[in-house]
DNA sequence: CCTTAATAGATAAACTTATATCTATAAAAT
DNA sequence: ATTTTATAGATATAAGTTTATCTATTAAGG
């Protein structure tokens, strides 16, 4: 059951995550390098420039179909469409975001999403200060709309931006009213049904790795 | 030289990085029982509010230092600083950011931070029309004043939120001048010397996984 | 036509992480 | 005071994932 080839439920050859996190850095060198005039691109060159082993990079790309030429490499806008094609960028997502406080307002603002296919179409609130304002040309409306409108809209992946309290109750109202993904960058985990997407973002949680990794370099320091 | 539990070269047992990881989301379910009242927490409860083992739990909270009483479990208020420290988060650390777009003034005006002792005292750009204004009461120097202050004011961790092309010749300008630790907001990968530390915290990388697992979710219900 | 260099595919090794088992301890209940 | 029970602490096992190695293949260049 282990070693079987053959295991067509699914079919879906669970990718390593490692593996998907490199991709967008690779996305992005080959955009770089198209821009720059390139129109060809091997593994060792990409591995040179981000620091990788040739081997890590061509077994990394091959997940995505991408097929090279020996003794040329890749063909760099082949080679893109693959990846975007490999993680759905090609297609347009949209996406709701709940809570317009600082971080909140800066993803509405942050013009990289929609490279990725991303759309954040609205913004929800419970502060009436900031209701039926405007952020970056984004409407932000009162959080009780939420439900209606996920509903209406048909929008699946859910942006959350509020604070440590509100995170669960606000999820909790996200995929009741149907959204299926939830992108969390509240500093808390939440719980969903198994059937919904959940992607932590915390940053207490990077910055725990940080600190954990200036602390011993500084204790080498030391020694 | 494996198996050697006497590697007194550093004596530094590395540490999980899921481990790392993990430890934020218990420090922040403590801080909230306790104000909820609570004195006492067992790994049971722990595990059963984030949806974890009990003995996952214990063994993360082991390599903390932590102690605590069988039939009761662990005194909060001594968890929360035993993690603390463990981070390092007891004592402040100062910090300069540069690029302040949409996401570094968020991260500027994000007041978690200060939470887990980190302060962001300054930020940098070098778009004119930024340069002596002030964002959330932080002002915003000149990026060719960088080098000087980070000397002056001796600070030791650099925030990085420019856009891709300006993201390697920023780090090389910050740890030049003696940034020690780079917090990578960029969605690109930067390439330093061996003894500065890096954290990269790319959403697209991040993105990439969410997408993915979108896709696959997708694919489950069609089947 | 032969050599070179790069990709493709398959297999093996290493590492990390998670889980389980066992013992000791301390508080609560009888 | 003794028994019970739940938990921490420590060690060992297992699982899974990632990385590396090796061989074959293919296209370009001399």
């Amino acid at each position: 059951m282990k070693n079987d080839p053959a295991e067509n439920q699914e079919s879906i050859k669970a990718i390593p995550e490692p593996t998907l996190r490199r991709l967008p850095i690779y996305y992005q060198l080959l955009k770089s390098r198209l821009n720059a005039g390139s129109s060809e691109i091997s593994c060792t060159t990409i591995a040179d420039a981000l620091h990788l082993t040739a081997i890590q990079v061509r077994k990394d790309l091959e997940i995505t179909e991408a097929s090279g030429k020996p003794k040329v490499g890749y063909n760099i806008k082949e080679l893109i469409a693959a990846i975007e094609n490999f993680l759905g960028w090609n297609s347009k997502s949209e996406a709701f975001l709940v809570g317009a406080g600082n971080l909140g307002s800066a993803l509405i603002g942050y013009q990289g999403f929609k490279e990725y296919g991303l759309m954040i179409i609205a913004a929800f609130d419970n502060n009436p200060a900031k209701i039926n304002t405007s952020v970056y040309g984004k409407r932000i409306f009162d959080i009780k709309k939420l439900s209606d409108m996920v509903r209406r809209m048909k929008v699946s992946i859910g942006i959350l931006t509020v604070p440590a309290q509100y995170a669960q109750e606000s999820a909790n109202l996200m995929t009741e009213a149907g959204i299926r993904a939830i992108w969390n960058f509240s500093p808390t985990k939440i719980i969903c049904r198994p059937d919904i997407v959940v992607q932590h973002e915390n940053l207490a949680c990077s910055l725990a790795v940080l600190s954990k990794k200036i602390s011993e370099v500084a204790a080498r320091r030391i020694s």
